[in-house]
DNA sequence: CGACTGACAGATTTCAACATCTGTCAGTCG
DNA sequence: CGACTGACAGATGTTGAAATCTGTCAGTCG
């Protein structure tokens, strides 16, 4: 069908995977499935992923990693300490919300594989964790903000947070209260590591 | 078997249910099941619960009322402000912790259940958020806390410590960082509502 | 008379035969 | 020689017929 040449590459393969997991969701989704869309043999797909937990676990990844760069970039930016850790909230928030009402099915399907991808999500929230105690840190050397430590300080806000970015309630993201709920929650953290 | 006598009370049958429950898990426990461990035909049960789910938010609203009502004593307390909010949330963790160690067959048994009775578990986290309230409401009464709406104050205390009360998270509780996770969420919280 | 029973229809769940999928590997092809 | 194929064994998923359950109600019993 498709002129036979382009090479198989790990990249192609993941996006071939996104579109057969949007198509048929990932409990149908099959290798032979992601075989056929790149006119291949399943055994090719082989090649380059050895199972099909190593396949999913890798397309998750790419996935995730998507938002952990755009935030990446906030966590670097020169903004006063509340004002960046108040964007980098709110960006991650607007990502995911975004990302949930966009696309319901293929979120649904990433928010299944997430829950069969333990290693690598547990690696994710690790990033995420340390960009939030950077921003900590630097609020603190800069003399804006009260930690004795920015880790355990970072987590806290990562956890209280945590209705607003995981997956488990985007339900809850589209409802009316939503944001106001968001703000008032912000608003409060950040009340409480003034200096 | 048993003595036919003692009538057939809704309150016998939810204790019947609930053993059922923890005997077969609630995907396996029927309503058959109720009515053989009481000694009654099925219709009987009926006479008291019209649908199968009627009785299921029965026993659900019952488990967590006990949880309610442990918590309305402390809501009711008189020490300060900062030291009542502290007690309430410390006490719903523990309660919802010693529940999920104990009797982990139960436990589960009831995650289900709630994701089934959407209306009951709305009405139990109005309440608790009520209760949250109250104490906002007093703090701020006493001088000893800032918040321009205790409602608004209360949602986002009781969002931002999901983590330490949504049954969702359960298996993080038992976890070694748990217990500081949540006393750092707590001292921030504290720290945000300090005129 | 009112609490309870048990037989019943339709809905839901179980279970086992069948079909598909995962992962391997000896062999083909350029 | 190295990328790829396709047939295969064991694991996993699908399907539909049989079993069980939910919810009703005419009838029994004290």
């Amino acid at each position: 069908m498709t002129p036979s040449s382009p090479p198989l590459t790990a990249e192609r393969i993941l996006e071939a995977t996104e579109e057969v997991l949007r198509r048929h969701g990932p409990a149908k989704a099959t290798v032979v499935d992601v075989a056929r869309a790149l006119g291949v043999s399943h055994g090719s797909v082989y090649r380059h992923f050895g199972t099909k937990t190593a396949l999913r676990e890798a397309v998750t990844k790419r996935w995730l990693d998507r938002t952990t760069d755009e935030l990446a970039v906030i966590t670097a930016a020169g903004a006063d300490p509340a004002t960046r850790l108040r964007d980098w909230l709110a960006t991650l928030f607007t990502a995911k919300r975004r990302k949930a009402g966009a696309d319901p099915e293929l979120f649904a399907t990433y928010r299944e594989l997430v829950t069969l991808s333990g290693d690598v999500v547990d690696a994710h929230l690790v990033e995420l964790t340390d960009q939030l105690t950077e921003i900590v840190r630097e609020g603190v050397a800069r003399g804006a903000f009260a930690s004795a430590d920015p880790a355990v300080t970072a987590t806290a806000l990562f956890q209280a947070t945590g209705r607003f970015h995981d997956p488990e309630y985007a339900a809850e993201w589209e409802k009316p209260g939503a944001q106001g709920d968001f703000d008032a929650l912000v608003d409060l953290l950040v009340r409480g590591l003034r200096v």
